[in-house]
DNA sequence: TCCTTTACATACATCGATGAATGTATATAT
DNA sequence: ATATATACATTCATCGATGTATGTAAAGGA
């Protein structure tokens, strides 16, 4: 029995939820079409139907958090006043998106642990590029501008500063997919985050400011 | 025609350093013992001979560097007089493992970027578990001590400032694995991390330390 | 109303990889 | 010197997954 279209398309998002869970549960790599057709309540003829195959099914999955995710990473950067607020509020925001959303976090733990990161996937992997590469252009700016401001502290340049931070939120978003972090351990890297940015700052007495206070600022 | 003994080993570790080789190229679930019988000019009937499957193949893989692996990691902890600079150099070993030995670049780089983390390979990862562990723990002792003995700065606590260095760490590994960082990137690294434990210490002027000074209180 | 297209399900052919079975020449023990 | 275990190479059977081809019932346009 044929569907409507929406019909269809609902078809469509059962498949695409169930490819997640299925490569969630073993891997990209095992998962075979008709594991995740029997997971979405249909057959492989469905899945062949809306996607040519399981890289493009792959595709589609990052695909769906896509605009999302560029929304958050897109968000203004340039005429903040103060470069140190700007990355927390970024960085912030980041850990934000990965705490409300759960796709973008079971789609990210299929890319950090659930599948091969090789070149032929180029293309499955823009999401995590822009991503990476996003964060790592946003904080070279913003901390060089902080430096011309003189805003870091001692010992800080520009690169260092940048290069701590980015290296940080990698390995916090690491830890977060690989072990599954809780809503605790998730509070503790917020204040850590917190912690680390006050730092870069030049003349801060006890400047850490409370989450509350960071949280209001991004309003 | 039956090789000798020592003729066996060399061609044991042959086909480790083949599949190393195969497993980065391709990945470990494309990489057909067939391929990697190639690259190492022998048949799977050799494979077969020193390594029951593919999954064996791989621990070993990771059995070949963990002693290496264990003595980096297992370097003296307790009795050292600041903990913050025991925590320093212990970072410090970590890097110039990685920076030392390709081997072990190769391996966490399978693990990092060319396999998928499954539970199911549990024996398989003790390596990356081992070292995870050994650092969260590590971290978090040292930095208590710190804490006590009133070596923080303003600002950090010994969970803030653990888990700052354990994320930035990762981050470090993940993206040096992910993206191939050549020598100007590891220096950089290097100065980053000077400069964020120096951060972590109370009542610092300018103290960030020459690297030359780091190396020397490693020996 | 009829025709075409859609949205799948079903059936089929193919292919690569695995693992086991077997073959074989030689090192090594006795 | 002989027997046996070793260190592979070769062959074979099997199996799961893929992709395609075909079937089909209903939706939607004319």
């Amino acid at each position: 029995m044929r569907r409507t279209k929406s019909q269809s398309e609902e078809t469509r998002q059962r498949i695409l939820d169930a490819a997640e869970v299925v490569f969630i549960e073993i891997g990209v790599s095992k998962a075979s079409l008709d594991r995740i057709a029997a997971e979405a309540g249909v057959t492989r003829g469905a899945i062949y139907w809306h996607f040519a195959n399981k890289q493009e099914l792959l595709t589609a999955i990052f695909a769906r958090v896509y605009d999302l995710h560029v929304a958050v990473l897109a968000r203004s950067f340039e005429d903040a006043v103060d470069p140190l607020q700007v990355v927390l509020d970024w960085a912030l925001n980041v850990i934000e998106l990965f705490g409300t959303d759960e796709h973008t976090r079971m789609v990210y733990k299929i890319i950090v642990t659930r599948c091969e990161y090789l070149s032929e996937m180029q293309e499955a992997f823009t999401l995590q590029r822009s991503m990476h590469d996003t964060m790592v252009e946003n904080f070279r700016r913003a901390f060089e501008r902080a430096e011309q401001a003189g805003l870091l502290a001692e010992g800080w340049t520009a690169a260092t500063a940048s290069t701590t931070l980015h290296c940080f939120m990698s390995g916090l978003l690491d830890n977060w997919l690989r072990y599954d972090f809780n809503a605790d351990v998730a509070k503790n890297l917020r204040a850590a985050l917190l912690c680390l940015v006050a730092g870069f700052r030049r003349n801060v007495a006890v400047p850490v400011p409370s989450e509350r206070e960071a949280r209001s600022q991004l309003a």
